[in-house]
DNA sequence: GAGTGGTCTAGACCACTGT
DNA sequence: CAGTGGTCTAGACCACTCC
């Protein structure tokens, strides 16, 4: 059984993996330099870098000038998370899309919507509520508010006929923003959205998107029961 | 108001941003190649495939040989998630991490986690039952089960001592695996570890974990109410 | 100050894929 | 087949930071 030859960035990555794995280097261990390594593995210097850079930043090496490369002690790993669209996520399970406004009013957030949009507490939003289906049943409800200072040709769409986040998408420049993920218990009125019995745990997702011109918008999602995130390690 | 000049890859970058939140380029799009931007911006492609590589690994840009680079329609959005070490994840927050083993027997699992092991049905695990703490208040419900085919020497650790997980980190060769974000309902057994009342809504992990030579552990995180997992879009 | 990683360049060849 | 991205190379310079 011999091992595969080093070939390319994704071989030295294969060969650095094999050798922790192999316990040669052990957590806390200071490994070679990328001018020793990229000699041993015959390779050029750069190679070797792409190879050892892809390793840092998913959190299996820790990188420093002139100290050298470590293997993590402690390592925080860092997966790379998928989030799509809600369309495109239904359909990929072979289900069939449906959305439904619920309600689109304008009025004055409640505080920590406030935080999070950055604006003032008197300020009036574009309020929409709607739930997104899969095969006719409730997969997730969306509790979306829009900021018309920065957005103000939000005011003329009509979002019964149209996805807020679709059009959003496509009708607003890059998107910034952070997304946090959390559980809740049904309140009855998203138990009566959702079809399911009141308190049960739901998984929540909030996202909150800026553009450079200011805060954009902050949407709640609340996932009917049974629902799971997946990632890879 | 001039614009930052183009420098290295974070520049080229920055400007393809530019050009998309500026409606230059919208979803859908195709941009020049590689050679043509390098020329633009005055460098060398390989600082262009940099920029764009990166791009299209976070789901602004989907990329095709032959079919050049455009901006992504419907883009999945792609979000780094640090996942910590639950001490790291406590101490980062300012407080004193605790640890309580409550079990630890060896039993035949249940057939989920059979199934995630990929084990025999009859086959006898290492189980564990601990609580992290924060400050002295639980933090953290873990459930964990550990393959004592894979990895025999676990037989002989004293977990009371010794976290599970850090055990692993520092024991166990290179791991790749995957995680699932889910919510759930207090049990009564959940609720009273983790001083709630039964029923709560609680975030769970559920992370499996597999080296070269076979599966290794699945573990079962039940997080106290309120927890927040955050990440970067 | 010296050693390390981080990046850039110019050129080359390869791999894939649309036409 | 031709055009595009994907990768590799050899060399160079820079930025950071430990000693």
């Amino acid at each position: 059984m011999t091992s595969a030859p080093v070939r390319g960035w994704q071989g030295v990555q294969a060969e650095i993996l094999r050798r922790i794995a192999a316990q040669e280097w052990v957590p806390g261990d200071l490994i070679p330099n990328e001018a020793d390594l990229a000699e041993q593995f015959g390779c050029a210097r750069a190679t070797v870098n792409r190879a050892l850079g892809n390793l840092a930043s998913s959190g299996i090496l820790e990188r420093r000038r002139k100290a050298g490369t470590r293997i993590a002690a402690l390592p925080t790993r860092r997966a790379m998370l998928s989030i799509p669209v809600l369309r495109r996520e239904i359909e990929a399970r072979g289900g069939k899309y449906g959305y439904t406004l619920l309600s689109c009013t304008r009025a004055a957030p409640p505080p920590d919507v406030c935080a999070r949009l950055a604006v003032a507490g008197g300020e009036v939003l574009l309020h929409l509520q709607a739930v997104h289906l899969l095969d006719g049943q409730p997969y997730v409800f969306e509790d979306r508010w829009i900021n018309l200072a920065t957005l103000p040709q939000a005011g003329e769409v009509d979002f019964a006929a149209v996805n807020a986040n679709e059009w959003l998408v496509g009708n607003v420049p890059f998107e910034a923003g952070d997304i946090a993920f959390s559980a809740t218990n049904a309140s009855s009125e998203e138990a009566r959205i959702l079809g399911c019995e009141e308190g049960r745990g739901l998984f929540v997702i909030d996202r909150t998107t800026r553009s450079s011109r200011g805060s954009i918008t902050a949407v709640h999602l609340v996932f009917a029961p049974g629902y799971r995130m997946l990632a890879e390690l």
